[in-house]
DNA sequence: CAATCGTGGGT
DNA sequence: TACCCAAGATT
């Protein structure tokens, strides 16, 4: 099952920039920090112009806190690009301005978790370990367990068995890796899999069983609209296109709610995705002192 | 373990 | 139109 999922991968991955030969360990960090549940459509023209900005992990260092957040743009989870800016520093302090591939040195970074810490050592350093995203996870639960769709997460339980799923050479693991994703991205999808066009179709669980319906708990559905997310997100917004610090006044204007507004402003400032600067106003983090 | 943390496109 | 969902990490 996996050699046929390799023959297909090696013909349908897709021509993402960051696959290109060549990229670095820094040049995959950006990538999965990036995608973390952000779509590869609007994570492709921001990791390309990082890239070109911030080609090593210093350099990213370089910049305040508030310039990298402000190029994050509208990606989504800003805490992301400031836990990559304190990554960033790490790496060049302690690495010699390279990404660590130990991943237990990676998991000891800010931001970096059980996920990419693995997707770093697989994919930038050709390590065999199980790299378990949502993909994965979806296409374990078919294409060998036979279920419609994956349960609640346990990483132990969902690295063990996608560990045993690796050939034991660790290029070709890596590889498998990646080809998990991408049948998980582009094939077996969660909504409306394409089982005709699935490479491993005939030794496919699932689809053995007849496609039973996923009969797991239901999965939380995230509400948005109202939320302190939301808001949050409209005050991040007038200051990533404000280069002066902004009045409270500017940020008021962005929701009726005082109470819920005021709140969210406060747990951006503990977040350190805003500062106040000595007059009052308001501002991203680093740049006006 | 469960809640929280953005944003926008697809259906 | 609502709702689903997307290469997770942290607390």
């Amino acid at each position: 099952m996996i050699d046929t999922l390799l023959d297909w991968f090696d013909e349908n991955a897709r021509d993402l920039p960051w696959r290109k030969a060549g990229t670095t360990g820094w040049g995959v960090l950006v990538s999965e920090i990036m995608l973390q549940q952000t779509p590869v459509a609007r994570v492709e023209p921001i990791w390309l112009s990082w890239m070109a900005r911030w080609p090593v992990p210093s350099a990213l260092a370089a910049e305040t806190q508030g310039e990298v957040v402000r190029a994050w743009g509208k990606l989504g989870y800003p805490r992301r690009a400031l836990r990559l800016h304190a990554a960033a520093g790490v790496i060049a302090a302690d690495h010699g301005d390279v990404v660590p591939s130990d991943v237990d040195v990676l998991l000891g970074l800010p931001g970096i978790g059980a996920y990419t810490a693995r997707a770093v050592a697989a994919f930038a350093y050709g390590q065999r370990c199980p790299v378990v995203d949502t993909n994965v996870r979806r296409v374990v639960a078919r294409a060998v367990n036979g279920a419609g769709d994956a349960g609640p997460p346990s990483t132990t339980r969902d690295m063990a068995e996608t560990e045993v799923l690796l050939p034991p050479e660790p290029a070709r693991a890596a590889k498998a890796s990646a080809a998990l994703m991408e049948l998980g991205a582009v094939i077996c999808t969660a909504r409306a899999p394409k089982c005709a066009d699935c490479p491993i179709v005939t030794d496919c669980a699932w689809v053995l069983a007849g496609r039973p319906a996923y009969d797991g708990p239901a999965k939380a559905v995230q509400k948005f609209a109202g939320t302190d997310r939301q808001v949050r997100g409209l005050l991040l917004d007038v200051l990533r296109g404000s280069a002066e610090p902004a009045p409270k006044t500017r940020l008021d204007v962005v929701w009726s709610d005082a109470g819920q507004r005021d709140r969210c402003l406060h747990s951006l400032l503990v977040d350190g995705l805003v500062e106040q600067t000595s007059d009052g106003r308001f501002a991203l983090p680093g740049e006006h002192r």
